[in-house]
DNA sequence: GATTATTTTTAGACTAGCCTAAAAAATAAG
DNA sequence: CTTATTTTTTAGGCTAGTCTAAAAATAATC
């Protein structure tokens, strides 16, 4: 069993592994959790003897096999809680987060399962983030992408599904890259094109074609 | 703010205030929690100091009101999280305790006043004790009583409804008295009488004029 | 490639909560 | 009312997790 700091030591180091090529750095960890490199350190050291992380002196961190698998399901735990406060006991997207950070630690299979169920298996939080499934697989397929935004809706941009140049050319050329912020004003109906405005930039429109393909999460 | 530990002493000290007519003795918090008599004098005196309980050496403790308030409030979540478990997440009554222990420490009063809304307003938990409302009164007139069990239901006596003393002494004949275990065998639907055995003895004849009185837990 | 800057680790100290063992106080028994 | 028993408190030590400050290693710069 592990104690709930041990538990967000191993998401943060997830977390931080989605963003960083190779072993996650001592500083890093120490960002995400607001806390100090020398208590990372400790904790590390602590989290690899238990077999959860690769470490070796200087070198940073990477998740064992087994160290992804609990940090997947905390993951997964935290999204289930995320749908169910806002889908049932009508929370804000946006208030959700703190609630959700205590919620994910409670360790019982029977419970994430039929909170699963009781929600009727959601995909994704209500963030657009994917729900990991019960295997720990967290299913690409089901991204939110800017097709999925309604009129007024803010989106921050982290992928994309098409990986033609065309594609890529397209859109640096209006300049939406990785991290860009897009604000959807309105869609049209007929053919689902919508107006859209990059960064607070100029309105521009953007056909569904490229709108479905981009990968992006809601943010306010 | 506080920490579960804390949260823990107090709601326990609670619960045995109900059984001990004055201060709470050391040892009785320390049975309550599992822990030893040294380690609740450290936490009693850290709880005095934050004015939360009364103590004075030698003399057990009692809950200040602030300290009750939160007590109670950490029942409220409790017995909430119980309802939604076995009402929504379909467990059986009795699988419900432990997740519900980690559940009650999640303090928002939102979450709390809205899980309630979702719940419909339980007014007592699947175990038979009331739930405390918003401003921490538990009612009493929402105690559930023989009468309210059905066939093959088993109960715990916890009290009376009616101080008479014929009736007092008519439970004492058939020896029903405070802890007996009563199986209901089957139900009249005429009068509402019913049959019953204490404490595994014989199958008696219990009237709804009696059973109504006769405030019970459920259990197995 | 030597020097400076940054990152990481170590060393030592702190708090919360727990323990055991011994001392002190309260209670029970003779 | 003195002695024995039980309860409670104190004293000191342990672990988990945190911190600061200093040392060691790595990375960056000239």
């Amino acid at each position: 069993m592990l104690t709930i700091t041990e538990e967000n030591y191993l998401k943060a180091i997830f977390k931080s592994s989605l963003k960083e090529t190779d072993g996650v750095s001592t500083n890093s960890i120490a960002k995400e959790l607001e806390t100090k490199a020398s208590s990372v350190t400790d904790m590390i050291k602590k989290l690899s003897d238990k077999k959860l992380v690769n470490y070796k002196k200087y070198q940073g961190a990477t998740l064992t096999k087994q160290g992804k698998d609990i940090a997947v399901s905390i993951i997964r735990n935290h999204r289930l809680w995320e749908v169910f406060l806002v889908e049932k006991l009508n929370f804000k997207w946006d208030e959700v987060h703190d609630l959700a950070e205590e919620l994910e630690h409670i360790n019982s299979e029977k419970l994430t399962e039929q909170l699963d169920a009781f929600l009727e298996f959601p995909k994704h939080d209500p963030h657009g983030d994917p729900i990991p499934d019960k295997n720990g697989n967290i299913n690409r397929h089901n991204d939110i992408t800017l097709a999925d935004l309604q009129a007024n809706e803010i989106g921050t941009v982290v992928g994309v599904k098409e990986q033609s140049k065309s594609y890529l050319n397209y859109l640096e050329n209006i300049q939406l890259e990785l991290g860009a912020k897009i604000t959807v004003h309105n869609i049209v109906d007929f053919d689902r094109s919508m107006s859209a405005s990059i960064n607070n930039g100029n309105s521009i429109n953007i056909s569904h074609q490229a709108s479905k393909n981009l990968i992006i999460k809601k943010s306010k």
